[in-house]
DNA sequence: ACCTGAACACCGTTCAAGT
DNA sequence: ACCTGAACACCGTTCAAGT
C-alpha cells in the first residue's frame, strides 16, 4: 500500500498488483514510459515474466494502473494544498510554485509529456490538464475577468507552463538553472496574472 | 529526390535510401513516430525487410535521416517566408500564422512533440525550437525590448505556442475549432507582443 | 493465491545467396 | 547495386503445471 519504492531483494513474500504498479511508476520516473517493460520489471522484482500475467492482463493494463495511481496522488497533493488559500491571485501563484517544486510528481509529469504518443498516457494527462485549466479559469473569474477573458487567460497561462516544461526538455544547451527558472516564473506571472 | 510520397505499386525500379526516408516521414505524419517500423514500411514499399539494411544500418538511422529531411524543409519554408517581412511585429505574427497553417509540416511537428521520448527526436526538436526562439528574441530586440525582457518574452511566447499545441493534443473534449483557434492566437499576440 | 517454464508471435538485425 | 529468405535475439502473451 505504501507509495515508496520497495526494491528487489527487500521483499519476503509474494507480489501484489500494487507492487507491480509501483515498480512501473518508479521505472517511469527513472527512465520514462518506454522503459516500462514486463521482462525488465520482472527481473527487478525477482520473478519470471510469466507471473506478471496473474496480476494484469497486459502491459498496457499495468501502465494504466500505474498512471491512475499517479493521477490520484498528484490530484490530492496539488489541490489539497491549494484549497485553503483564499486569494485567487495567491492561489494561481501557489499552483505554479507547487507544481514546479513537487519533485517526483513533477518528474513523472514531464516524462508523461514526452510520451503523449502512448494511448494510455493521453487520457491521464488530458484529465490532469483539464482539471488544472478549469481551476485556473475559475480563479481568473474570481479575480474579476469576464468568462471569455478568463478562459483565454487560463489557457495562455497553462500553455505557457506546459510549453516551458517542454522547452526545458527540448533545449540541449541553454537549459535553465534554478535562479533563472524563478525569474522566468516571475515574468510569466507578472505578465499573465492581473494585479488589480 | 521529390518530397511527395511515392506509394507502393507506383514504383517500377528499385528503392533508394531517400525513398525509405520519405516513407518514414509519411508514416510519422499518418501514425506517429512509433509507427516507423521496418517490417510495415517494407510491406508498404513492396519489398522484404531484409533489403532495408542495404540502405540503413538500423531503424534509428532511418528515423534520423527522415527527421533531418523534415528539419531542412521546415527551416526553408518557415524562415524563407519570414525574412522578407521588415516590421518585427508583423514578422512575429507571420511566424505564428505560418507555423499554425503549414499543414503537413505542422502535423509532423505535433507528432514529434508527442514523441520527445525518443532519443532521435529530441535533438531535432531542440534545434528547431532553439532557432525559432532565437528568432523571436531577435525580433523582440528589434521591437525595442531590453536583452533580458526580449529573452523572457520570447520564451514565454514560444512556450505559449508549444504549450497550446500540447493542450490541443491532450484535451479529449474541448479541442478547439478553427475560429476559436484564431481568436486564441489573437489573444496570445495581443497579450504578448508589444504594440508600441 | 502466486509463480515457473516452455511455447508462440512480432519486430529488429545479420548474412549468405540471388539478380 | 539492390533484394530474398532464413536465422537469431528480445519482448509481449498464453498456458499447463507447480507450491
Amino acid at each position: 500500500m505504501s507509495l515508496t519504492a520497495q526494491n528487489k531483494q527487500e521483499r519476503t513474500g509474494r507480489l501484489s498488483a500494487d507492487d507491480w504498479a509501483q515498480a512501473a511508476l518508479d521505472m517511469i520516473a527513472e527512465q520514462g514510459v518506454a522503459a516500462v517493460a514486463v521482462e525488465p520489471l520482472a527481473r527487478r522484482l525477482g520473478v519470471t515474466k510469466g507471473s506478471f500475467y496473474w496480476h494484469f492482463p497486459s502491459r498496457d493494463a499495468l501502465l494504466v494502473a500505474a498512471l491512475e495511481r499517479w493521477e490520484k496522488v498528484e490530484q490530492e497533493t496539488v489541490f489539497g494544498q491549494l484549497e485553503p488559500i483564499p486569494d485567487p491571485r495567491e492561489r494561481l501563484r501557489a499552483l505554479f510554485t507547487l507544481v514546479a517544486h513537487e519533485f517526483k510528481s513533477h518528474v513523472i509529469y514531464s516524462e508523461l509529456l514526452k510520451a503523449l504518443d502512448h494511448p494510455a498516457v493521453q487520457p491521464v494527462i488530458g484529465r490532469v490538464s483539464e482539471r488544472r485549466l478549469d481551476y485556473l479559469t475559475a480563479s481568473f473569474r474570481q479575480a474579476g475577468l469576464s468568462r471569455t477573458d478568463a478562459q483565454h487567460r487560463a489557457r495562455l497561462l497553462y500553455a505557457a507552463y506546459v510549453g516551458f516544461l517542454q522547452l526545458n526538455l527540448q533545449l540541449h544547451q541553454a537549459r535553465m538553472q534554478h535562479d533563472e527558472f524563478e525569474a522566468y516564473v516571475e515574468h510569466m506571472m507578472a505578465t499573465l496574472i492581473p494585479s488589480t
